[in-house]
DNA sequence: GCGACAG
DNA sequence: ATCTTGTCGC
């Protein structure tokens, strides 16, 4: 059942959609709100958190989203959750959260419910006694922080809202927003400048302030690694400060990409190879083998639906494997093959043309409602295998 | 030879 | 995002 493209949202669409934003926009805080933060060495922090949504090659509905939770500083990762979704609404530039935060809600929503311990700010006090542990969620592009009553306006997108606000707030966390890639508004682009700061940066945790046209700083360019010579960038997202964000992306970072995310990201791709197989669509210019890999233990998913279709609704759907000894296939002992976010060269083809409803049509931004097609839960309480080398250039 | 909007 | 490749630069 893949969905087809059907069209852009239509105008009143977006309208709603900024309105929204605009709401939320004014709930975010954008300062430091825990001790922590203030710490140096953020003493006290004992938990940060990543998301992700991966995407099913030749299919715009069906996608996989991951939240995970790992120890600081350690970085290790102590719970999993990926389950697959179908998407609603289309990838718009500017309105990413519209399509991928209710998923990351519904999975904060099983943390809190399942693993109460590990949910970010689980400890708060409303009078400010220490909070030891902190959810920085990030999808790729964004982390998140909390909610608030201020209105910053710092923030790396048109509207100066993005991802990591709209799930901070929705959920009441702190976050952080990290993107890959310079979104290029009021003014920003590569240009010479940028690639003169960028090439300033020696060390891991060396930044440069992101300024717009209008002089506004929107975020700041990151290096996250000694050996990443290409920049990360950080925004507010809630709830801390640019520079704090910035000194937390950088304490988190093994790599190029903050342990978090990258750990979501790793592991929700793997979700999708588990449960659907291997490239789906024969990928042209080379035939897959056609007899199944290893052990069927790979899709082991309950009644051979591979969890897709209308089988499990939602919250737990506990399926396949669970961590009481499950083939090799299971989450914790494979080796990841991801390696890392490797450099990408920039000689790239186009093909750019998202903008349609996979399926029904806008759909409410809270994030209620979603019904999880499988589910992978539950903490796991082993480190993945080592990292293979992930070099950046 | 290329490109320009998070994913 | 995804694919694939390869490393910079206009």
């Amino acid at each position: 059942m893949a969905q087809e493209a059907v069209g852009p949202p239509p105008e009143e669409t977006l309208s709603l959609w900024k309105r929204e934003q605009a709401l939320l926009k004014a709930r975010v805080v954008d300062q430091d709100t825990e001790a922590w933060q203030r710490d140096p060495a953020f003493a006290g922090l004992q938990r940060v958190g990543g998301v992700d949504v991966s995407f099913v090659k030749g299919d715009s509905v069906r996608a996989c989203a991951s939240l995970v939770v790992l120890s600081y500083p350690e970085l290790e990762v102590l719970y999993e959750d990926s389950c697959l979704v179908r998407l609603t609404a289309p990838y718009l530039s500017g309105f990413l959260a519209f399509r991928e935060v209710p998923f990351l809600v519904d999975a904060v929503r099983r943390l809190r419910e399942k693993e109460p311990s590990l949910v970010p700010q689980a400890d708060h006090r409303p009078h400010g006694s220490t909070t030891d542990r902190a959810f920085c969620g990030s999808c790729r592009s964004s982390w998140w922080t909390e909610m608030g009553c201020s209105t910053p306006e710092v923030i790396l997108l048109p509207r100066g809202f993005g991802v990591a606000c709209h799930l901070g707030v929705l959920t009441d966390l702190p976050c952080v927003g990290v993107a890959k890639k310079l979104l290029q508004v009021d003014g920003l682009e590569k240009d010479a400048l940028h690639r003169d700061q960028t090439r300033l940066l020696r060390a891991g945790g060396d930044s440069f302030p992101l300024m717009g046209r209008s002089g506004a700083v929107l975020g700041r360019a990151l290096r996250s690694h000694d050996r990443s010579s290409k920049p990360l960038y950080v925004s507010v997202g809630h709830k801390m400060s640019l520079e704090a964000a910035v000194r937390l992306t950088h304490s988190c970072c093994r790599f190029r990409v903050p342990e978090p995310v990258r750990q979501a990201d790793i592991r929700s791709r793997d979700h999708i190879r588990r449960t659907l197989g291997g490239p789906q669509p024969p990928a042209p210019g080379r035939r897959a083998r056609p007899v199944s890999r290893v052990a069927g233990a790979w899709r082991s998913c309950r009644g051979g639906r591979c969890g897709w279709g209308p089988s499990s609704q939602g919250g737990q759907a506990v399926g396949g494997r669970s961590r009481s000894g499950q083939p090799p296939g299971s989450l914790v002992a494979r080796p990841q093959h991801g390696v890392d976010a490797a450099p990408s060269p920039r000689h790239h083809r186009k093909a750019r043309r998202p903008k349609a409803w996979p399926e029904g049509g806008p759909q409410d931004p809270s994030g209620e409602g979603r019904t999880p097609e499988a589910h992978s839960p539950g903490p796991r309480t082993h480190p993945e295998a080592p990292d293979p080398g992930a070099q950046e250039r």
